[in-house]
DNA sequence: TTTTAATATAACCATATAGTTATGGAACGT
DNA sequence: ACGTTCCATAACTATATGGTTATATTAAAA
């Protein structure tokens, strides 16, 4: 079985994690945040030649992080964030790694078992 | 101001993405949740030489992920998912970009708009 | 039709990465 | 004292990465 339909298509983390590992790929996704653009709109911020833009966003396509369209003779790029929940979902197995102070893990460890349970209710604390 | 005290020292999303971009160094992160582990440990899953386990060790090392110390002979490494936390903060930015169809990203947004009101609760419809 | 704008692609280069084998040092067991 | 265990480091290799310039392609514009 081949893990069908769903939001992602394979979601490669290594081609992800690699994607995001470099600040002019993530200032890229930031413009895109703000809305589709083409290739010159995105490699305008940068002290970079068009071709390594061209290459960047050649790497965020493979890591499923954006997808592109042709409009005349632009190429639209749009950010496809759902990699990124793949990402977030295997770092937050090491949710209770992030703290370090005491109290701070029994909060943590605290709105855990909440979560347990009450998995699928509705919670409106303060 | 150099960003003082805090959970992180200074937090190279670089250097945590590109660490995180290696199955073998996913790998060993996972080993470690399970507790700190010594070199030998870390390497005996994996089909690679023990110097190649101590450079991944040391890129590890280098992002933050993990810490390391010495116990007689023994080289122990122990998670520490700061850095993790960071990167999450970061990919959190674009959540409203995670879901595809219209009707979830209506969910979306209205849970963001009960979060803004609410920050400490917790919603999930069904 | 000719030119220009927007982009891809190829060829190239320097550096980084991920592995290897070989070797050496520190601490332990005998 | 001696060998063994645990590990780091050095030296090397192959491939990947991130950039460049030059060139080709395609559509708009003149």
């Amino acid at each position: 079985m081949e893990r069908v339909g769903y939001t992602n298509e394979q979601v490669n983390l290594d081609a992800v994690f690699s994607a995001l590992a470099d600040p002019t790929r993530r200032g890229i996704i930031a413009r895109l945040a703000s809305g589709d653009a083409a290739v010159g709109d995105l490699a305008e911020p940068f002290e970079m030649s068009q071709p390594a833009i061209s290459k960047h966003l050649k790497v965020l396509e493979k890591a499923g992080l954006i997808g592109r369209r042709i409009d005349k003779q632009r190429r639209l790029s749009s950010l496809k964030a759902e990699p990124m929940k793949e990402a977030v979902n295997w770092l937050e197995q090491y949710k209770e790694f992030w703290l370090t102070s005491f109290d701070q893990l029994d909060v943590l460890l605290e709105e855990l078992k909440t979560e347990e349970v009450n998995l699928a209710s509705q919670k409106k604390g303060e």
